[in-house]
DNA sequence: TTGATTCTGCAATACATATTGCATCCATTA
DNA sequence: TAATGGATGCAATATGTATTGCAGAATCAA
């Protein structure tokens, strides 16, 4: 029986302490897989006594057994060599999970050849100055607004989704201002509103930032920022908003980044800032 | 240092009983870097005792940092996203952008290993034989939402999107019958409203398909489908939702791949279906 | 609020694992 | 063959790890 299964038929009966646990035992597994009940449960604020009465819940005669459970699980034993070919021939026949990973886990590695930090920061900055921030997004992309949406009113940003045709569109911007930025997002062709959109913004003197993938270079008028990057899969077929949305999530903790700079708490690592980040 | 030169640099000065050990180890390294010292002597035939000294000449304090090296070397190494991880650590600094990509590619190079396709076959099956399929989503994960329905509908389902509070709720759900299924987001805690809406779609005799991250086996009480695996970053800290999307553009693909089958278009190969889809 | 119940940490105990001093064995050499 | 010195196993000790009884804290229902 596996990990996830044993998990599950005991989920009803889990205390607080042994949720914890489980959380981090199921999204570490080899971690736990090397370690001992102590230091599980140390790195998870709860009594080893906790984490060995855990081990029992979950079917197992002793902690030793349930580590090794997890050994069995998670722990590669076999030649690594021939579990790369497996893997291959897998993700080559079959499978459209791998397929679609394999793809995801390329284009994000190549983001960075398109989108530096310097101009993450520019960008974040710009934000950060501005008073309101309208969204635009058009088919999937809405899916990205909803995000940066509900992102930055955390951060207590007021924010403009905007919807609706070009007659719409017009009413929602008329506030528009010089101390405000549009974030606007394109993918696969500019969108109808995009020409209008972006002379309005410049006429009104406020900033706008371009989120977009392979098109976002060939969009005209230029916007002050373009944060483009291409997208996994091929053009003109199935694609994620993986990449854009890695962008998006960079640009809200680079923005995190200002917020915390200009409260002048200073933070030593990035890794401390986003631990801090959306914590509840 | 490795494990092989440490063996060279003593070879000449290696007994016989070391001998048998440097062996084992050598050739199966992974078994001992899980075992005891007393489980190595004992399977090459020598004094447990001998096995710590030999520990000790390989320039080791003690057998468990001996056995600490040999994980690091044959163990952590074998796992695919740590690999990722070191490489991007040498080739790059530490910017927001390559931790947060790091992350990602991380998280993303685990999740087969939380679901193979074979459930996420049932699952996309499930939904692909509904009538009308129900989405919840709470917080973030609202994200989502928007892009499952915007999915699902382009695919000709017709789609619920619930909203509101626990009021709203109830009429919403009142016409869900057992032709059709919800599909339900839950990070980080169980939502309020998970568990009337869990039992009204058991008591109306429909599906329902959890999406979830660590916390998904500890749900309860638990759906017909859980497709859940850990996200990027620390637990309670800052967190994406790059995993559960590429879960979602699985599941879409997936129902896809059914509804080919179902209208008796055949495709040679899941490269084709990929590309064939979402073209515009 | 009270009482019952469950949860959880503490600390003592039990168990597992590793280290070390000592005795013996074996091979080598004179 | 006897002497020597390293190699090895034994067993006691030390250290690390897991389990358990108990009591205080938290939770829930009356």
């Amino acid at each position: 029986m596996q990990l996830a299964e044993r998990v599950q038929t005991v989920a009803e009966t889990l205390t607080p302490a042994e949720r914890k646990l489980v959380k981090e035992i199921i999204s570490k597994p080899r971690d736990v897989a090397l370690g001992t009940a102590l230091e599980l449960a140390r790195k998870m604020g709860v009594h080893q006594a906790t984490a060995g009465r855990l081990a029992r819940k979950l079917g197992f005669e002793t902690y030793s057994d349930f580590r090794d459970a997890i050994r069995d699980e998670f722990i590669v034993k076999t030649d690594p060599a021939l579990r790369v070919r497996k893997t291959l021939e897998i993700s080559r026949g079959q499978s459209i999970l791998d397929l679609l990973i394999q793809q995801e886990v390329e284009a994000l590695s190549r983001l960075t050849a398109y989108i530096d930090e310097s101009r993450l920061n520019d960008a974040a900055k710009t934000i950060s100055e501005c008073r309101r921030i309208f969204i635009f997004a058009r088919g999937n992309a809405e899916t990205l607004a909803v995000l940066m949406d509900r992102r930055l009113r955390r951060m207590a940003f007021e924010t403009v989704v905007i919807s609706g045709d070009s007659r719409d569109i017009a009413e929602q911007i008329l506030t528009m201002g010089r101390q405000d930025a549009l974030i606007l997002f394109a993918f696969r062709r500019q969108p109808d509103a995009y020409i209008p959109l972006m002379e309005h913004v410049r006429k009104v003197g406020a900033r706008s930032i371009v989120i977009s993938g392979a098109v976002g270079p060939s969009l005209s008028p230029q916007g002050d920022h373009l944060l483009s990057a291409p997208r996994a899969g091929k053009t003109d077929a199935f694609q994620t908003l993986t990449v854009p949305m890695a962008i998006c999530n960079g640009l809200i903790l680079s923005i995190a980044q200002f917020d915390e700079k200009r409260s002048l708490i200073q933070l030593e690592t990035l890794g401390e800032l986003i631990a801090s980040f959306d914590r509840r």
